[in-house]
DNA sequence: ACTGCTGCCGTTACTATATAACCTCAGACA
DNA sequence: TGTCTGAGGTTATATAGTAACGGCAGCAGT
């Protein structure tokens, strides 16, 4: 293991630094953070992928038996309406959001993913000019936008080095 | 009903143009264009909106009593692949490719998709500056790109009209 | 203390979306 | 004829997401 990364279970500066962001954020917005939230937030950031409700589940229920469906996607609305992690609509998944963080003030801002189709290895961008081509596409027929879902799958720079020959 | 578009019974000349198209198309790629296969076809092209399987399943039953899920799902990847239909991610449901009949030589390209909240109406783009300004944005950080989601959610200038003081 | 209210979550059951696996058949072709 | 391929019927199952009810802690008003 080159990367770095802790495991699930020793939890590494990193991983606590974005929990007590995640703490100050909801605090400010006047919403609770509670265990279980708290639980289903550390499994998403955890991992390396972005990972199903029920592959949040799965792990979930190590650490608390009687969970159910109900249980992880009411943790991960809640994570959602905090903007504390996105859905990829692609994959059916959820991954942690990298500008949980630096909290610029707003909530939900609009993200754009990249996908790669063989590690599977999923980057968060926040590239203006895709929003704003975006957006003036929209105003030219009359459109309001609310909320746009980028993601765009393909082949990411160590899996094009990897396979060059396409 | 002030839109002249036909129903689900009467084949309207649209209709018929977009089957041909779509034939043509088919006989160009080596495909094969089959009569469930153009009855899928014709569902999805018939309805005003976006459809899921299940609802086109269910429409298909009154010609193919038969039907279950891999009939339709079997149908619709055959439609995907030939560029006919798009998915739309948001809402798992397929659409006709409004590009299909003008057929640039090109299958599956990339769409865009307007989706109104309130009235559920689905405009299907294909802006170059979007694609762009996307594709720059992944070759920046070394990602090549194979194909991409955008949809955008908000209010369509109908509703907008009619919902002014938001 | 009693009451009523709200938010969180356990629990059961269910709906919706999508796929796996196996089989038959028809057409192409050696 | 044997065999290969693609289409699609059929059954069962996997995966994703929700509805609905109930308990319980915390808090406000009386
Ligand atoms: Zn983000
Ligand atoms: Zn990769
Ligand atoms: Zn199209
Ligand atoms: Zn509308």
């Amino acid at each position: 293991m080159a990367t770095g990364q802790g495991g699930a279970t020793e939890m590494n500066t990193a991983m606590q630094r974005a929990l007590a962001a995640a703490e100050a954020r909801c605090l400010r917005a006047g919403a609770q953070l509670t265990e279980l939230r708290r639980q289903v937030l550390a499994l998403v950031l955890e991992a390396e992928q972005p990972l199903g409700a029920y592959a949040l589940l799965d792990r979930l229920k190590a650490q608390r038996p009687g969970a159910a469906p109900p249980t992880v996607y009411r943790a991960l609305d809640f994570l959602l309406e905090q903007g504390l992690i996105h859905k990829v609509e692609r994959l059916n998944a959820f991954v942690g959001c990298v500008e949980a963080e630096h909290d610029h003030g707003h909530h939900q801002h609009p993200p754009q993913f990249l996908i790669c189709r063989t590690c599977g290895a999923t980057v968060e961008l926040s590239d203006h000019a895709v929003a704003h081509a975006l957006a003036d596409a929209a105003r030219r027929v009359g459109f309001q936008v609310a909320n746009a879902t980028v993601e765009v799958e393909g082949l990411c720079a160590r899996c094009t080095e990897a396979a060059p020959a396409g």
